[in-house]
DNA sequence: GCGGTATTTAGACAAAGACTTAACTAAGGG
DNA sequence: CCCTTAGTTAAGTCTTTGTCTAAATACCGC
């Protein structure tokens, strides 16, 4: 059980290229390194550096096939962050609250 | 228009001292940043550094109240997140999706 | 086993980041 | 005015991170 921190998991998506690469995953299931790198302006050993932050963080899983390595993303991370956000969606649904009485009272007072 | 960019906002979110802060702020509403740094084991200076880093993320904002500096969520960028993290949502429900039908064959396979 | 394709490891380096202490600005209160 | 409280700016250090080139490993088809 990688008990990793949230804060790992926002350092990882911290760096834009790993953004990409997580991007790629969403849409692209299963990807090999060579086609993540085909994608980004790096070299490979950046690219396999940039797999080995993300799986640290827990983001993806590696498996072997023939000479390629498979990325694929997990999503118990990002389900993480998402729980995360649970408790900032109540914060802001209140804040806008407090908001829309604000303009209200400022229009009753600049008639 | 702050166009801050998702990885700023994660790179924001990336150290445990700033996921601190804004945790505060969650609960604690406006906060003058004295108080930031009581909680934390940093000297005033680190603090202020830390502030700024959020704020130009878009993450929280600054007014000036007597001799206190308050800070304040700004559910904006987290909200760019939450938008960020939806199209993950229906992956993940999807991938679970697939695990499930994957334990499902593999249960028949191995009696 | 050889040669090719796919990827990782090692080593080096520059840039960015997280701190610190010390000095500075700002706002209030006697 | 001077002193205190609250915070910022400046300058320097030390560590971490992103990247590269060069060399090593892994797997495959012949």
């Amino acid at each position: 059980m990688s008990a990793t921190a949230l804060s790992d998991v926002f350092g990882a998506l911290a760096d834009r290229h790993r953004l990409a690469i997580v991007e790629k995953l969403r849409t692209g299931g299963e990807v090999p390194v060579g086609e993540l790198a085909s994608d980004l302006p790096l070299t490979a050993p950046a690219v396999t550096h940039h797999i080995r932050v993300l799986e640290k963080a827990g983001l993806v899983e590696r498996r072997a096939h023939r000479q390629q390595r498979l990325i694929r993303l997990r999503p118990a991370a990002l389900e993480a962050v998402d729980d995360w956000l649970g408790a900032y969606r109540t914060y802001w649904s209140g804040a806008l609250d407090r908001l829309e009485r604000e303009l209200q009272s400022r229009k009753k007072e600049t008639p």
